[in-house]
DNA sequence: TCATCGTATGCCCATATCGGCATGTGTCAA
DNA sequence: TTGACACATGCCGATATGGGCATACGATGA
């Protein structure tokens, strides 16, 4: 196998940047595709095709209006991501001391014994 | 181009659903590979690889024990992703309001003459 | 009907993924 | 030293990405 779809699901959707952009931009209400590519500075294809993607996982609602084709941002598919990565919430606050813990010992292997360790 | 490289952000890294189980399993404290290729039901050359990407965006962090490696927890690198996601917080539940003025907006144009605006 | 604008698609290419499998590397014990 | 154990890496194959570019498609207006 590869990698999975882009169109997956909302994970995969916004590991995109220029996806990310395209929501951003979205939150300012619905706007048509050469407008959004202009915005981001990418071709007008571009913009459909992450469009077209981000539309799949449901992220975006097409509207239609005369030539023009409206998008809209429909967030709601953001929501399980927000939950899963807030279940490590506490855990960005704790890290600095984990980090300390793990700072010493670095600090005690080193001498306690001559050993390398590399890290980068 | 291809797709950026997994190891390119923590958006990319926990695009992948093996990786955001490593992570779950991870809350629990420190585990050597092994053990969290078996918890998982993976084989231990995958878990090795997942573990690398997620080192390689600092969301583990690896400390040496006799024969294993343990691997912990670092989740900082997460609360980018909670912040931008979290961006979009009140728009998941204005999404229904939304939604509705959406249909409102079919039927209308269903009936009525298209006008051509352009807002912003 | 035809030209034009706004979009969507199709194709080609270079790249990196993830899985499977085999093998290299380092550590500990006998 | 040797062997066993815990991991890391290398290689292969199938797949889909994202960018560039050309073009097809649908709606509008002359």
């Amino acid at each position: 196998m590869a990698r999975a779809a882009t169109t997956s699901d909302a994970f995969n959707a916004i590991a995109e940047p220029q996806r990310r952009q395209i929501l951003v931009l979205l939150r300012g209400g619905e706007r048509p595709v050469t407008e959004l590519a202009r915005d981001l500075g990418m071709t007008q294809p571009q913009a459909s095709k992450h469009l077209r993607v981000l539309r799949e996982v449901g992220l975006v609602r097409v509207r239609e209006s005369g030539k023009q084709r409206l998008y809209d941002l429909d967030a709601r598919g953001l929501r399980p991501v927000h939950e899963w990565v807030g279940g490590f919430e506490r855990f960005w606050n704790e890290s600095f001391d984990r980090l300390d813990a793990y700072v010493q010992e670095l600090e005690r292997a080193r001498q306690e014994e001559p050993h390398d360790d590399d890290d980068r």
